[in-house]
DNA sequence: AGAACACATGAGCAATTATTCATATAAGGA
DNA sequence: TCCTTATATGAATAATTGCTCATGTGTTCT
């Protein structure tokens, strides 16, 4: 039991055998690390991931999304609909729209906001699911 | 103007001539408003989905949750995977633990997560869809 | 042009949160 | 029993965030 200093994997390439992680190794499954962190995503992905479920992560704007899941409406009608104030549902509606979960359309004064693709709903469907335990 | 004195939707039910909303409309169309209300989640639905996503609204946890959908990993194989603190993950762990989204299982010193559910894939399969535009 | 309306946005503040550090618990081996 | 390893967790801190208030932009109407 001096795992420690000695290379765990078995088939690795010869070239690995100097690199890092020689004396950290405890309970390790090198294997299982190495095919995992092979498989990452990238941090762009995982950024952008992030980033979307982080914005559907609020109260406010899993309402407004569900909201306009049902139809397309204007700022002020969600104002409505939410009873919270215009400058609130502005901000949390500029929020979505950087990441693109919605998108708008002008017309005269008011603007029309609406999801901006079908992964929404399905974001919705499976979170469902999940909250009632399927 | 005065509008906000008059009733702006012309082909509206009598009754509901004298519901609440008479002096602040504007903009707004009172049907839509309605009717999107009266489909609104329950308080406990947009607490439940902005937890759970807003459990998966950050980074270390998403990589935690990808290592997972490959592969049941314990807290040191995780530790080394994502190259972070074991108090870190943990901390983490807790939190994706407390949403259901992971399950463990003991073995010895060693405690084993996966992923809980299917669910927590199809977010995967969806938030990447929705990031690569497609 | 001026006024009213619909919406957007910057600043400020209170609340939440992700990490680190230190320590606790618990299991296994000597 | 003592020591080490694997994991959990409380406290502290720095960063992020959601709301409000005030104000700015753009459109319509008179």
């Amino acid at each position: 039991m001096m795992d420690d200093l000695k290379i765990p994997g078995e088939n690795m390439a010869p070239a690995a055998v100097e690199t890092v992680e020689v004396c950290v190794e405890k309970c390790v499954n090198s294997e299982h690390v190495r095919e995992v962190k092979a498989n990452s995503l990238s941090p762009e992905e995982v950024l952008g991931l992030s980033e979307v479920f982080k914005a559907m992560g609020d109260a406010t704007r899993i309402r407004i999304l569900h909201a306009l899941s049902q139809q397309e409406l204007c700022v002020c009608e969600l104002e409505e609909t939410l009873e919270m104030s215009q400058s609130s549902i502005s901000h949390q509606l500029r929020v979505l729209r950087n990441l693109r979960l919605v998108k708008f359309r002008k017309d005269g004064k008011n603007v029309f906001y609406s999801l901006d693709d079908e992964h929404i709903l399905n974001f919705f469907i499976q979170g469902l699911a999940h909250i009632r335990h399927d």
